[in-house]
DNA sequence: TGCAATACATCGTATCACGAGGTATATCAC
DNA sequence: GTGATATACCTCGTGATACGATGTATTGCA
């Protein structure tokens, strides 16, 4: 899928793939990947812009030697999906604009 | 609106806006305003980056002591929203992902 | 005369997804 | 026990790109 249409939904995907459980990294990916592939490099990236934005906190797990962190969603974090949900009427008054048929000649 | 989102959005919307008739940059603004608002330093960079990829042609016309750059759509151009409507469906599978509501405690 | 609208353009900046690469442990096959 | 694979984290550099700031030039109206 284009790169770019994938941009927008990649903050908000990451929360909702916590919203319901606390989760971590390598799981997120597994979690995500039916609807959309990351890579480490870019979920990192992006944990990280949500901690700086309040948007989630961490917490280290120890398990079977390894750490994890665990992501945990906050109120803000919730705020912003449900900003998403808001933003989605727009976009799909957009998607009309695109798709529409003019009647025109066609 | 989250500029994140609209980033797939811009290049489809463009080539959706010159569809069923050719226009200029200045009307291509107008024609988008009620659905997506870009500045005119978006609107020409993707227009130039349109051009390259062979998704529209150019063609100038002399208006009123004016210079106006008409763009018309290509085959290729329109393949292009073609794409996009096929990508539409990943969209909203992502989008049922992030909204869904997981039954657990809701 | 001045200002808004029309119509084009360039440049620098900030954001961001991602590939490449790195570290370290557990587990399983040979 | 050695190597491969999976798990689990991380950083850095690069390329793409939206946009504000800024510039040029004309038309038309107050």
């Amino acid at each position: 899928m284009d790169i770019q249409l994938k941009r927008g939904l990649l903050d908000v995907c990451v929360l909702a793939a916590i919203k319901n459980e606390d989760s971590y990294g390598y799981q997120i990916i597994k979690d995500m990947k039916p609807y959309l592939e990351l890579s480490e490099s870019t979920l990192y990236t992006i944990l990280k812009r949500l901690e700086a934005g309040q948007m989630l906190t961490v917490r280290m797990v120890e398990h079977q030697g390894r750490l994890r962190k665990y992501y945990h969603i906050t109120q803000q974090g919730i705020d912003r999906i449900e900003e998403f949900r808001e933003d989605w009427k727009d976009i799909e008054s957009i998607y009309r604009f695109i798709t529409r048929e003019d009647g025109s000649n066609e």
